[in-house]
DNA sequence: ATGCGGACCTGTTAGC
DNA sequence: TGCTAACAGGTCCGCA
């Protein structure tokens, strides 16, 4: 589900109810996830004040005195404040009573999420210390990626898609951004000129920067943690439009699958 | 090192 | 109407 504009949306709705909260009480629903959840967590939470709410990449870190909760929403996962007597349904794995009364609770049905808990700086941490830039800041740029992909043969669409290179652009903005940069998702990245990639850059943080500012994209099931929709979906281009006409120069769009996912493009405004 | 395919899991929808 | 297959926003891991 969630790629960074999602999981940024869901960041800035969570941190106020978060900040500075002392954690009452965790629930653990369902421990198998993507990586087994810590058996001991509420024995590690319980009384710790939350003092900061950060994203890396997709993931989300809630700082404390004692190490750092770390979040991945997966495929399917979402974060909501709810008061904390809400019952839980199916898929709620996961509960973090605040003192204010409500909680923070997760909801997973693939479980492709995870929740993990380190005493160490959480960027240090084997998931997210191997973590390329993020797109949004000043170390992303056209000469980073152009470097980074000297000699490489893989379509330029699964390069942007490894978060090793950049960390945060998932399948739906992959796909707008080359759109956007006019590049053919299956163009080799080590064949793309310096100034493609520049404009690659700037499409990817066009398309991301938008897509926060609405909130996100909903397509099936995405809420934000107040259980709002995002409203990006109204300005994609290509993302699950096969065969409907191009923005740009309206001849058909076409589909195929591109490292095991599905892409959307122009065969005659993306070369 | 690189690149590919499989694996994890459930829900929804398209097709027969 | 009902069953089955395909597909879905992620990404780690093992193998060639």
């Amino acid at each position: 589900m969630p790629e960074l504009p999602e999981v940024e949306t869901t960041r800035r709705g969570i941190a106020p109810h978060l900040q500075d909260r002392t954690i009452r009480e965790v629930i653990v629903r369902q421990r198998q996830l993507r990586w087994l959840v810590p058996r001991n967590l509420n024995r590690l939470l319980q009384g710790q004040t939350i003092r900061q709410i950060q994203r890396r990449g997709k993931y989300l870190l809630l700082g404390m005195d004692a190490g750092s909760l770390i979040l991945h929403l997966g495929m399917s996962g979402s974060l909501r404040i709810l008061p904390a007597e809400t019952p839980a349904e199916k898929h709620d794995h996961l509960d973090v009573i605040l003192d204010s009364g409500q909680c923070l609770r997760l909801r997973d049905p693939r479980r492709f999420g995870a929740v993990l808990w380190t005493r160490d700086d959480p960027l240090q941490h084997k998931l997210l210390k191997t973590l390329g830039p993020e797109p949004l800041s000043d170390e992303f740029t056209g000469e980073y990626l152009w470097q980074r992909s000297r000699g490489r043969k893989l379509a330029i669409k699964s390069f942007i898609m490894d978060s090793k290179i950049v960390t945060g652009v998932g399948n739906i903005y992959a796909n707008e951004a080359l759109y956007l940069a006019g590049i053919h998702p299956l163009r080799a990245a080590g064949r793309l000129s310096r100034a493609r990639y520049n404009q690659l850059v700037e499409a990817i943080r066009q398309v991301l920067i938008a897509a926060i500012r609405q909130g996100g994209t909903t397509l099936r099931d995405f809420t934000a943690s107040d259980g709002k929709p995002g409203y990006f979906r109204q300005q994609l281009h290509v993302y699950e439009r096969d065969q409907q006409p191009c923005d740009q120069c309206g001849r058909p769009l076409h589909h195929r699958v591109i490292g095991q996912r599905s892409s959307y493009y122009c065969t005659h405004c993306q070369r």
